[in-house]
Parts: structure tokens; C-alpha cells; sequence
DNA sequence: GACATAACATACTAATTGGTATGTTGGCAA
DNA sequence: TTGCCAACATACCAATTAGTATGTTATGTC
């Protein structure tokens, strides 16, 4: 990698963390060159505006580093009530990076980003779609293999998972990280039923 | 009501229209004053700062109104499945007022605000105790009357249940009202489970 | 080693921010 | 009728915002 994508990619990454904690548009540029280091003709040279930078740290951070652990797992593995979970309890409970105060990256885009600008929201409705889409080809493949008891489907399902997921990462922002241990009980009895 | 006190309830609810749409940190002071065509003097006459009104709103405005749709329902009610899901319905498809572009005003605030500032943070809290204890409570009573067939935990289904809000309104904000559909029948199958 | 351009650096700007200082006015008690 | 204070109104301010104009320096090519 070039030096000068490597300032980029730089300047995406903390740019990542700050907005992660304190959001995308409370977070200034001037506060984004302070903490990398690098001067504003530097960084107006890698992007175009500020919102060019928040969709390439979209596309080029988040994104690639949500499919590792949202949807990859789920595509390799066979006992899909069982993935489901673990890609949960990985997500909830395993990623130091993530901090229940401050929730989820992704999710936080979501929600501060999807109503003000149309672009953000096509952006980040991708990713959405790519879960809910692999976790609704997990469970048609586990019903092809027959290892559930009950009917349901599969789409409602994926639906109720995905906002479980967005939602207790909000609630965790309130109530702390106790609620991650009991959604997670709910949502392991609930999957087990299926 | 004195003048005095429509002035500010007024300002309170025009406030608490403009931060649904547009969030808090990004509704200036500038801008309520010009919706509510109340000059800036007025308006630190009757708040000591921003967040002073923002709180006030909270209080006086969200909490109410939630109350009467979240958590009076499941108080009065006598099947809590059938409760839960029509709260459920009756929040989502129903208040004409909440546009799933924006999501809920309390989830939003949650999310924007309790990472920033601890004293929203425990406001908003508060209120979701109040409607997970009022979920719980109703499961409780349902228990006693023997309408469940399995057994479950109830601050568990509580859990999922909320999560499930917050979480679908974040991802009605990305994939649309659509996704309300979907959730609400994946909802009812995992009541009727219950 | 000359030259071109990529990769930065510095200094600025106009607009917007939350908040304040200092007014003015309307209504009610004495 | 006078005096007083609640309830506003106006004019300002320092700090911060995203973005730009105009530099300088490093680096690869011939």
C-alpha cells in the first residue's frame, strides 16, 4: 500500500472511532485532523467533502468489517438456530471494540444518518439487506435438512433477529450491558423453538 | 392554563416535533425560535439552556405520551399476548404522527443523547424500565390465570419484545414500513408460542 | 538533474452555534 | 395612578463549523 493510501485509510479508521463514540455529525473535521495528525489540506486532498468520507468509511470499514462477522459465519455453517446465536453472543459480547454505551457503529449510522441523507440510507439499507438475506438462506437451508420442528417463516424470523439485534444495542445504551444476557436468553429460547 | 405557561408548552412541542425529524444536537436554537416565532429572549426566559429543554421535554411532553400508548394498555388489559401485540400495532402502524423515516422519538433520543449526556441518559432509561416492568407485570398476570402453554421468563420475553421495538424502528428507518409488516407477524407467531 | 505532479501545509472565510447583556412592555397589587 | 416584576424583545458575542485559496514539499519519470 502506498503512503498516501495509507494516510487515507488512516484518517477512515479514526475517523471511524470518533464517530462510533460520539457520532457522525457531532464529529468535526477539525477534531478528525486534530486526533490523526494530519492538516486539512490533507484530508480535503483523500475526500471531497465530509460526507464523501463517511461513505467511504461505510464502504470501505464498516462494511467489510461487518460481513465478517454478520454474515460470513452464517454462509459457512450448517446448524443455522445455532449460528444465528453465536453471530449474536459474538457480536454482543465479544467485541471489546463495541462499547454498550456507545452501541453499535452500524446501527448508529442507521439511525443518525438513513433520515437526513437519501445516499447514507441506500448505503447502509445494503448492509441490512445482506444480513437479513443470509440469515434467511441459513434457515431455508436448515429446513431443507429438516432440523426443525416447527413451521415459520423464514423472512419474519430474519426480521425479528435483525431488530432484536439493533434494538438491544439501543437499550444497551440506557440500561447497560445486562440487557445483552437477558436478550440473549430470550432470543436462544426463542430460536430453539423454531 | 396562564399565557406564560402555553408559551412554553408551545415552544416545548414544536421542539420536540423538530428534534423528531431532524435530532436534538442538530435542531439549533436559531431554528426553534423561527418555527415558533418566539424570540430568543423569551425562549432562555423559560429555559436556562438547551438542555434544560430538552430534558423538560422528555418529561413533559414523551413521557406522557408513551405512557398512555406503551404502558396504560398492558395495565388494563387482560391477555398480555394479545396486548403486547396490539400496543405493538397500535405504535407502529397506527400513530400517524411517527413516520418511519424517523423512527420513534424515544429510541432516537436514546440513541443520540445517552452516550453524550448521563443526565438523558438516566430520563430515558427510566422509561424504559417503565414499560419493560409493565411488559413483565402483564406476563406476570397471565401466568397466574394459566393462559400460557410453555413456560418462559418473563423479563426475558420482556427484553425481546422491547429490543424488538427500538430495533425495527431503526431498521423501518433504512428498508421502510415494510419491514413494520414483516416484524409485527414474526412478532405475533413468537406470542402465540408463548 | 530538470520537471511535473501527487501529496500535503497554512491561512483564511462566511455561516452557524449556544448563550448573554441590556433593553422594553403589559398586567396586576397597593 | 403608580410602582413593580413577569414576560418577553433586540442586539450582540466568542467559539465552532465545513470548506477554500494559495501556498510548499516530496516523489517518481525521463
Amino acid at each position: 500500500m502506498s503512503k498516501a493510501a495509507d494516510t487515507r485509510m488512516m484518517i477512515l479508521q479514526k475517523s471511524f472511532e470518533l464517530i462510533y463514540r460520539k457520532g457522525y455529525q457531532s464529529t468535526s473535521i477539525d477534531e478528525i485532523i486534530a486526533t490523526t495528525q494530519v492538516t486539512k489540506g490533507a484530508f480535503y486532498y483523500h475526500f471531497k467533502t465530509k460526507d464523501d468520507m463517511g461513505l467511504s468509511l461505510i464502504t470501505e470499514v464498516l462494511y467489510p468489517g461487518m460481513y465478517n462477522v454478520m454474515i460470513k459465519p452464517l454462509e459457512e455453517g450448517k446448524d443455522p438456530a445455532k449460528d444465528i446465536y453465536n453471530v449474536m453472543e459474538n457480536l454482543l459480547n465479544d467485541f471489546v471494540f463495541f462499547n454498550p454505551d456507545y452501541g453499535c457503529p452500524a446501527i448508529n449510522l442507521i439511525e443518525e444518518m438513513s433520515p437526513m441523507n437519501p445516499v447514507f440510507k441506500k448505503t447502509l439499507s445494503k448492509l441490512v439487506k445482506q444480513w437479513q438475506n443470509a440469515i434467511v438462506a441459513a434457515l431455508n437451508k436448515g429446513k431443507e435438512a429438516h432440523i426443525f420442528t416447527g413451521t415459520f417463516v423464514p423472512e419474519e424470523v430474519a426480521m425479528v433477529v435483525i431488530s432484536g439485534y439493533g434494538g438491544v444495542r439501543n437499550i444497551g445504551k440506557a440500561l447497560g450491558k445486562s440487557s445483552y444476557t437477558t436478550y440473549l436468553k430470550g432470543l436462544k429460547t426463542y430460536l430453539n423453538k423454531l
